[in-house]
DNA sequence: GCTGGAGCTTCCAACAGTGGGAAGGTCAAT
DNA sequence: ATTGACCTTCCCACTGTTGGAAGCTCCAGC
């Protein structure tokens, strides 16, 4: 119902993420509309990017009826930043891979830009 | 020499990326260029991005004097796909929280449809 | 010489998230 | 009653990096 394996329940719910779920006479878990809803929401904050931690005070505002959706926000825009730096690094690395790429004639000779590079002292300025 | 800590230094020899230090007398590791220069080239492809694995097969290839180019083009080729790949999905992360967060007030109201969100059911076609 | 501090050595644990597997209990269908 | 598919708990692996502890060594100051 919420797209999440049962060791990941299992996880999250040790983790204190999930709210714990019931449990049936024989021991296996029960799982009420709360915790389906939970889940949903891990999965999504998770798709995001959210780290754990986040989750579970994204999870607690959502639980708190009275919070100020301020709070929410903010930690959206933290995130926002987070994965915005990393897209930026990631923009670096694919630029001077494709320029290293480009540099390589990539054929049956030894001779390697790439090679040389990754050993060169120094010149790595920024990346 | 290398701006590798020397914790990062123990574990890529124990890990097979470096070539093992000589020994003094006393038991200390004893750097030669060599070491250097592979440092240097594991932090070098660490930066961008490239895991262990690869590495080592970065460093066979750089001391195998009779490597193809074609070889080391293909890895670089590899590797940008993945850098290129998570950069996709780092930028429709920030599109929907970009989203979200222009839809919610961030004030002292409870109301905030980033939690609305996170939780609905089916609404998540893509991200 | 003796002591302190800063290096070195090793091993063990932790982090974030998953996945993999074992060992045992339970349930439903055959 | 047996089989297969679940459930339960547990521990281990992995990515790369950092942290600590315990013990040794080196050098500088006194």
């Amino acid at each position: 119902m919420s797209g999440v394996s049962a060791r990941l329940i299992r996880f999250y719910e040790s983790a204190g993420l999930l709210t714990p779920a019931g449990r049936d006479a024989n021991g296996y878990r029960d799982f009420d509309d709360r915790n389906v809803y939970e889940l949903r929401f891990i999965k999504r904050a998770r798709t995001l990017g959210f780290p754990i931690k986040q989750i579970i005070e994204l999870l607690n505002l959502w639980r708190d009826k009275k919070r100020p959706s301020r709070k929410v926000r903010a930690l959206a825009e933290i995130q926002r930043k987070v994965i915005v730096m990393r897209m930026e690094s990631h923009r670096e690395i694919i630029d001077v891979l494709t320029r290293l790429m480009n540099s390589c004639q990539g054929d049956d000779r030894p001779e390697c830009p790439i090679l040389e590079d990754f050993g060169s002292k120094g010149i790595h300025r920024k990346l």
